[in-house]
DNA sequence: CCTACCGATCGGTAGG
DNA sequence: CCTACCGATCGGTAGG
């Protein structure tokens, strides 16, 4: 333990993230008052202060560490040495628990990223930019044609649509869970990935087809 | 024009809600002060309450007008007589282009319907889930075999995250725009399907398939 | 002197 | 329709 601080400062330091990710989640960040972190923590005030510099402190946490998260595991996954599509499929189906097991702080990186400051948000943002890439270079990698159709980047985002709106619509008790979506998401990205990579393709370049 | 009412007493509503919306976009509901809103409408703030009881009455106009336009696009091409595959298309089509033109409403109420109150939600949340069945049911019409997998609702959820989550990455003055993504949702969604089926299927129900 | 807090209240600003 | 305010609550900090 460092030096005249309590062994479990860290301990308790992340025991107040974890609260407060889920009080900006539901209410949004602007509208959570630090009294009510306070009461979730079972905490006064003042004490919540000892551990954070202000509210805007721990917004910049919750959304860094998540991201920062994010990032980390995408590059360990896209490290390891699979073909294309078992390396797409693993990157989503752990993109996808990872989100389940942060939901709170997942929704506090997608919708209270805008009350960053500007240099705190191009950080966050720089870390997103990164998995955005990754997930495009896997996705290329499962069918080449899409780096010169210039779809790369849209078919991304589309993956990423579905799986960053799932946990808005998934009920926690329901029969459907994150597990049992994951391989949907990777079945129908897969499956539909020639379909759309033909038609696009016949639609740009008709006449370079025919001069060949 | 009403009688006692100034003739464009409407217009005025609707251009001050349009402002409003924007703003809660951008800032979200809670944090956007009246102040605010009355100074991008030129106007002072006892004038707005003129036209709208309280800051509430804005939210409940914008997320439930918007929600009624949605509800009202689909019924309208639902009504259409169309082979399935073309409705699935046009509804897609139309949907992402309504998203367009009511941007910042629709924001507001992917966002900013957790601050109704129950009875508003509820009201709100009626709507969108006649939208979502009437999906539903044009995604069956275009692969049958849905409907006996229970992956319809599943599916449908998946299409309304890569639309919905659309308008948050796509760069106004991008080369990419809306009109370009549409078909490509379309020709994702119904040439993955297949493969989601048949995979789903072998997986469910092998002893069944043994069986018969 | 350090840390780890508590009860009480600060200056400013929100919606109305 | 404006200036001038209110009751309540915000984020943050004083002394002990």
């Amino acid at each position: 333990m460092a030096r005249g601080r309590a062994a479990d400062y860290d301990l308790t330091r992340e025991a107040i993230l974890a609260r407060a990710a889920e009080l900006f989640a539901q209410q949004g960040y602007p509208s959570t008052s630090m009294n009510q972190v306070a009461q979730a923590c079972a905490l006064s005030k003042p004490a919540l202060y000892h551990y954070f510099r202000d509210k805007y402190a721990m917004l910049v946490n919750i959304a860094e560490g998540h991201v920062l998260q994010l990032h980390a595991l995408v590059d360990a996954t896209m490290a390891l040495e699979l073909e294309p599509k078992a390396k797409l499929s693993l990157l989503i189906t752990r993109f996808v628990e990872a989100y389940a097991d942060a939901q709170a702080a997942h929704r506090v990186l997608t919708e209270d990223t805008r009350f960053l400051q500007a240099d705190d948000r191009e950080r966050v943002l720089a870390h997103e930019r990164r998995v955005v890439a990754s997930f495009a270079q896997a996705l290329v990698a499962c069918h080449p044609e899409l780096d010169e159709t210039q779809l790369a980047k849209p078919l991304t985002m589309l993956l990423f649509g579905m799986i960053n709106w799932m946990f808005t619509w998934l009920k926690p008790g329901g029969a459907l869970n994150h597990e049992a979506l994951a391989p949907i998401v990777v079945d129908l990205v897969l499956g539909g990935l020639p379909a759309v990579v033909r038609k696009h393709t016949s639609m740009t370049s008709p006449s370079s087809l025919q001069k060949a």
